[in-house]
DNA sequence: TCAAAAGGCGCGCCCGAGGCT
DNA sequence: CAGCCTCGGGCGCGCCTTTTG
């Protein structure tokens, strides 16, 4: 017996019983429920008491399989413990409860394969996918989009919605606070590899560098995590620079805690910069100079974008729109750990 | 005309396209890729190829129609902007992957009608839930764990799976810490109103302190968020207390940004004690004494609890399950934001 | 012992019948 | 009698499950 008969005793409610109850079809119930103007006011007012004295509650399985919308949005973010994303996944809660659509939250651990069979799972059991700072290949990415209605977050491409949050505007920004307090060699501490946003920021970091005439060099790649802070650190006491600019907040408040650890001073030995301005940031020791990035907007713009694009008509019209695309400024702001570098050292 | 057909022209393949290909009956495809042991080793292979020839994918929802079960499960939080939970989604996301089960992530917003509400539509699309920090009375409780698989994280209920962590635990200490400081007026900063967990800290607060001669007071009831921290600080330097120690730790790095702000040293003029361990607990500054909780663990736990209840057999067995539940031990965790009171203040 | 056939699962949507103005 | 509003019937969605050969 398949009947989920828990221990009211009765199965759930399903359409047919208030159609009994209340003395009319089937599809008219679905009307009424559904399209209440596209029924007479009586049968509908009736209709509805029957549904509340049955206190029923449509099966989404049941209207997902005839109707091919699910009522739910996927969002995907390479590794849930990063603070970045709490800010999208805010963002596009947000958005997503005022449409009535469900979130799947999804973590793909960093990795384009597992993102990739995630999604071919989840094409059928959402509306479309907010895919943030996605490893998928242009390729691939464009053979999804055709599938199915998609958003990336830092991962602009043709034909997908798209947003984008300009850190490099806010990196050249941080290069030339830092070449004007004095520093003249700078270490951009790198991030994950295949990273668009990372190769986006040490481009926008080196060639603002060379324009204000100081020096700068690349870390080798590390994971966006905070334990990451230990080695680079320990890779940017290695060199002679005054200053860095790490790849994100993340790493950077993992520094600053090694740094504390072998006794560096900062910002008097050595300044550090950040970037996205997690939840953190301001509170951590010292406060940290960083990229502030409106992250939240960034979720509920990308949310707005797919709504809008699937609420035209399921996912028959996917890769269909356009995909509008914002781009989203961002400035630095300047706290306690970056400084003058010390004369002599 | 409903069929999504997006851009290759035809639309997903079903099972009767498999069974097409394979010239077997679709009951056949069904059972060799969901029961590959009850059917010919022959049968399978060839039908399995075929389905990988046609990517086949199953519909989640049609699956769902039929089977009853959706391999979804939803975790409900009062509020996802806050750090706390940021760990128990981390621990079941952790948890259900490795079970092939997809996280609804859902937001309560604090209310228990809109978690009520929430939970009669999820009923239908997951096959059990996680509720952290639930604010259901205890009969609505009881009423909702009949028809569906539940488990709750610190809200402990005769009958129902959960999962506590025993912060009372690390209360006393934090009691028992700071009276051995020296401290003799100490004041709990509340929590929001109906919490199950903000009660329970109070009471163990208020018992050690009795029990070791000193005093205590409560502060009005605050929301725990951050930005409760300059009430909560105002309220607490109103008093003529030397610590104090807070719901959780999101107020509490609240409370030493205002303080900050106010010129009171800490530990110095006081002594903030705050609660979880959350991500920022130990960079802050200074750093905090907190009750440290193995809240990962937690949602690893509770969502272990849950898969094995749901396991044997979809949502028919709701309610059966005697429930087990785990109690999870916190500590004490001392950093540089307690010290001895000043001696004349 | 295995595979084919058929009957749901609950809902959305299309089409057409009937009543009323 | 034409036209509109309203409702009922029926099919299809894709899969699972049971029964039958």
């Amino acid at each position: 017996m398949p009947g989920p008969t828990p221990t009211g005793g009765s199965r759930p409610t399903t359409l047919a019983d208030v159609a009994a109850r209340a003395g009319v079809a089937v599809s008219t119930v679905s009307r009424a429920l559904s399209n209440p103007t596209r029924v007479n006011v009586r049968t509908r007012e009736r209709v509805e008491q029957a549904a509340r004295e049955l206190d029923y509650t449509a099966n989404p399985s049941a209207r997902a399989l005839s109707s091919g919308r699910t009522g739910a949005v996927a969002v995907l973010v390479s590794d849930v413990t990063n603070p970045f994303y709490f800010d999208i996944i805010r963002g596009s809660q947000q958005q997503l409860k005022n449409a009535g659509v469900t979130q799947l939250l999804v973590d793909t651990e960093e990795s384009a394969e597992v993102e990739a069979s995630l999604l071919a799972t989840l094409q059928r059991s959402c509306d479309g996918a907010i895919l943030t700072s996605t490893r998928l290949s242009d390729s691939r990415l464009d053979q999804l989009a055709a599938s199915m209605n998609l958003v990336t977050i830092n991962r602009p491409r043709r034909g997908i919605g798209s947003v984008v949050l300009d850190t490099a505007q806010g990196m050249e920004q941080a290069v030339e606070h830092l070449v004007s307090l004095g520093h003249r060699r700078i270490v951009y501490v790198s991030g994950p590899k295949g990273s668009w946003s990372n190769e986006r920021r040490w481009r926008a970091v080196h060639r603002a560098a060379r324009r204000l005439g100081a020096d700068v060099v690349r870390t080798r790649d590390f994971p966006p995590r905070s334990d990451s802070g230990t080695g680079a650190a320990d890779a940017v006491l290695n060199t002679r620079a005054t200053a860095c600019i790490a790849y994100n907040d993340v790493v950077a408040i993992g520094m600053l805690a090694r740094l504390a650890e072998r006794g560096v001073a900062v910002p008097e030995d050595l300044s550090v910069v950040g970037c996205d301005d997690i939840f953190g940031a301001d509170f951590c020791h010292p406060p940290l100079t960083t990229v502030t990035a409106p992250v939240e907007h960034a979720g509920r713009v990308a949310t707005s974008i797919l709504l809008s694009g699937s609420a035209s008509g399921g996912p028959a019209t996917a890769g269909r729109t356009p995909g509008s695309s914002a781009v989203l400024p961002t400035h630095l702001t300047v706290r306690r750990s970056t400084g003058a570098p010390r004369a002599a050292r």
